[in-house]
DNA sequence: GTCTATAATTAGATAGAC
DNA sequence: GTCTATCTAATTATAGAC
């Protein structure tokens, strides 16, 4: 073969590259990207803090890879399971949107996390995130809001937010929830009820 | 005197004091409980980190009264604000008061990214938080929620968590917000627009 | 590719001058 | 009370052995 060759060592390579980056998305979205240091990101991937420096370049650009990554997930999950749904009742529609959206938070509660550690300061880390990734998200919801939901334009952005509120926090501060309420909210009666409880709350 | 003389060093400590502590609230809210330095945070309070030690014994000592001056601006709004209403309406009230929290929420983002830090981890300074500020919060906002806002008791965490979340995460993520979106969500408008908005989605 | 060693910063806590 | 200097430990980034 003129290309490459796609030896074993070549997927040994890939699959070090990826457990960097797993347990990366998992301690920023636990730490927050200064609390998350690359020694502990590495050690939980099973390696040394230089593969880091070889695999990604620096801390902040794992830290892009990382929100890639989670980014990639929501899109993949939203687009897939509404493709096999009808269409016919738009009400409905939106509510199993919604309602997909929470079971997303419930298994990713990491994706709210990063958005609030990042979201508080106009530094590089949130223009960049709001530039690649969460404007085109917004644009992508914003048409399901108005049109199946019933939102008032006007109050889009406050429907955008309440509903991400809404869906993510019980799941982001799980453990509190649980200590707090005796609720665990890992299980699947939990995600399921809160699915439904946003779903009516946003499009009764 | 035989007990102390309230002199002018004494209210000159008082000040350095509340000034630390002020700005003690804010970088902690801004950057989390590792990523706020207790030598920022004294060059914030126009002090130098030997003084934090002398007036707080360590840095979790300071993280600790931050949040407790958080929960009691908290009990003090809520509490002041509500004796003065009308208690005719049950459904007017339970609007009202969510009103009055998310107009909290605005004023005092601190207490939504704090609860969100220390939230995600089943440490001390979590459980601490929850024994000592949430529950009560908890136990106090429950009934409202079932008598006036008719939510069903089996559903109660669901409607706490979905109503903290939509009603703080938009100020929370203030810079980032008005990146997105174009909304300043610290506008006084905006305010009343949102607090109205999730008054009238929980208690419809 | 993988890993160890290390340089340059920065952290929280402490000691002591004034 | 307030502030400076310093100790120990941990941080990211880098250099280089294998």
């Amino acid at each position: 073969m003129a290309t490459t060759t796609p030896t074993a060592r070549q997927r040994q390579r890939d699959a070090t590259r990826d457990r960097i980056l797993e347990a990366a998305v998992e301690a920023f979205a636990e730490m927050g990207f200064r609390g998350a240091s690359t020694r502990e990101i590495a050690r939980r991937a099973g390696t040394n803090q230089g593969l880091i420096t070889y695999h990604f370049q620096s801390k902040d650009a794992l830290w892009r890879a990382a929100a890639d990554s989670i980014f990639e997930r929501l899109g993949r999950q939203l687009t897939e399971r509404l493709d096999a749904l009808d269409l016919s009742d738009p009400r409905e529609l939106a509510r199993e949107g919604i309602r997909q959206y929470v079971r997303f938070a419930a298994a990713h509660p990491e994706l709210f996390r990063i958005m609030v550690d990042e979201g508080r300061v106009a530094d590089d880390r949130m223009k960049w995130l709001v530039d690649t990734h969460l404007r085109p998200r917004f644009e992508a919801i914003a048409p399901g809001l108005v049109e199946a939901a019933g939102v008032d334009e006007a109050l889009l952005p406050h429907a955008f937010y309440a509903l991400a509120g809404a869906a993510s926090l019980m799941f982001a501060v799980a453990p509190e929830c649980r200590r707090l309420t005796g609720l665990d909210p890992r299980s699947a009666q939990a995600v399921e009820a809160h699915a439904d409880y946003v779903a009516r709350l946003l499009a009764p």
